[in-house]
DNA sequence: GTTTCTTCTGTTGTGTACAACATAATTGAC
DNA sequence: GTCAATTATGTTGTACACAACAGAAGAAAC
């Protein structure tokens, strides 16, 4: 029976779609994580020969991302991840905030047991960062954890802004961050206070209070970037 | 002085650039005013033709409208204009009278002299319209007096979310309106109370006022679209 | 030595031919 | 006549060659 499935299940996969997602999610995690940092120029030949795509394909994943904010294409120059000045910074920690209490606010939903099981893995991987921080992995974390968090909110549209607003800032916080090795242990350690203290609201079930602690806490994390800087 | 400005100023505008920014503006006003409307199939080489370029640039454009959710491309069939599921609908709205109240508590700036010509244009073009609605112009003033407000806000992230919103959701209450004749008038009487209401809150400075009528104002028209719908 | 102009180099942007794909139309068997 | 397979047609996706462009290096004038 899941055999027959199998077999009849080519899924109306789109090769060229595919890829696609494929190689723009993964430019857009090296941009995030900082493998790709902020001003870095971006070889268009390099990135399709390693893809084995021709440049075509390539300069519309391009494309979308400088449509996200993330790069920016000047002719004859190159192409270049972008950064984000402290004024704009402020303003989108701003509207991070709000948005943040608007997902416990609006149309929240509890999470199901995949969801469960997925917190359980991303509380064990905190506790064991604790004891060898490392930036890239911590990165990946804080990322995932958020991602994870999103899945609770029920309105598609408010999910796609809060990522795309995670997307454009976190670097430029995580730079901050990496920026003296010290700071990390202790971010480490805030993180997974913030990990510890949103999973016991949601084990209560009060989605707003979650929202809240998540609201608090980016806030601070950008004081506490506001003052390295 | 003035002469001399203008003199010395090709102001490095990258003819490729520019270009990008004038077929997008135009493409995406035909969606959203309707010109072309939901399931709309383009044809990329006559838009190509239109513009007189090739295929190349214009898909790039394309490429740009479907990253904002406006168009949809599928290999071998076409490029279609998007539509939006009642659902994704709803939780739209929704999100749009939240923030549509942000954009009066965060950070809004007092209209200064040019914006007061523009509302005042707008009002009379508003007025007008009464005696001589037509559909085309009505969304398109619609448009204009949404812009305008915008400019209101001073978070610029906010302001683009707002704009990227109101280009996803405008088309689909335009279409309702324009389903009926007789309903235009109406819309065209409420769309001009909403904006002498706004523009007597901002002449008293009360900028938080004027988001909440425009708020009330959305929440409205969007119930007015469901029950015609 | 300085400045200006020219040339050179490497990048992104564009045009064009063709491949991959989906669908409608046609053909053929029965 | 019906249904299957096949062909035909039109679309988006890709590869590649070249143009447009910006900046650096070098040459020439003084």
């Amino acid at each position: 029976m899941t055999a027959s499935m199998n077999i009849e299940a080519p899924e109306t996969a789109p090769r060229a779609r595919d890829r696609f997602e494929r190689m723009h999610a993964a430019i857009r995690n090296r941009i995030c994580l900082l493998d790709y940092a902020p001003g870095t120029r971006l070889s268009e030949e390099a990135l399709a020969a390693e893809y084995g795509v021709s440049r075509t394909p390539l300069r519309r994943v391009l494309g979308r991302l400088e449509g996200e904010g993330l790069l920016q294409s000047v002719h004859g120059v190159g192409t270049f991840v972008t950064d984000v000045e402290i004024g704009e910074l402020i303003q989108t920690y701003q509207l991070r905030l709000e948005l943040a209490e608007l997902t416990g606010k609006l149309s929240a939903v509890a999470p199901d047991e995949a969801l469960w099981q997925d917190f359980r893995a991303l509380s064990a991987r905190s506790k064991a960062m604790i004891d060898a921080p490392d930036p890239r992995r911590f990165a990946q974390l804080n990322m995932d954890f958020f991602l994870a968090l999103l899945r609770l909110t029920a309105n598609e549209p408010l999910k796609d802004i809060c990522e795309r607003l995670y997307f454009q800032t976190t670097r430029i916080w995580l730079k901050s961050v990496f920026a003296s090795r010290i700071d990390l242990a202790d971010e480490v350690d805030i993180f997974d206070r913030e990990v510890h203290d949103i999973l016991r609201a949601l084990e209560i079930g009060d989605l707003h209070a979650a929202a809240l602690i998540q609201r608090a806490h980016i806030s601070m994390s950008f004081e506490r970037m506001r003052r390295n800087a």
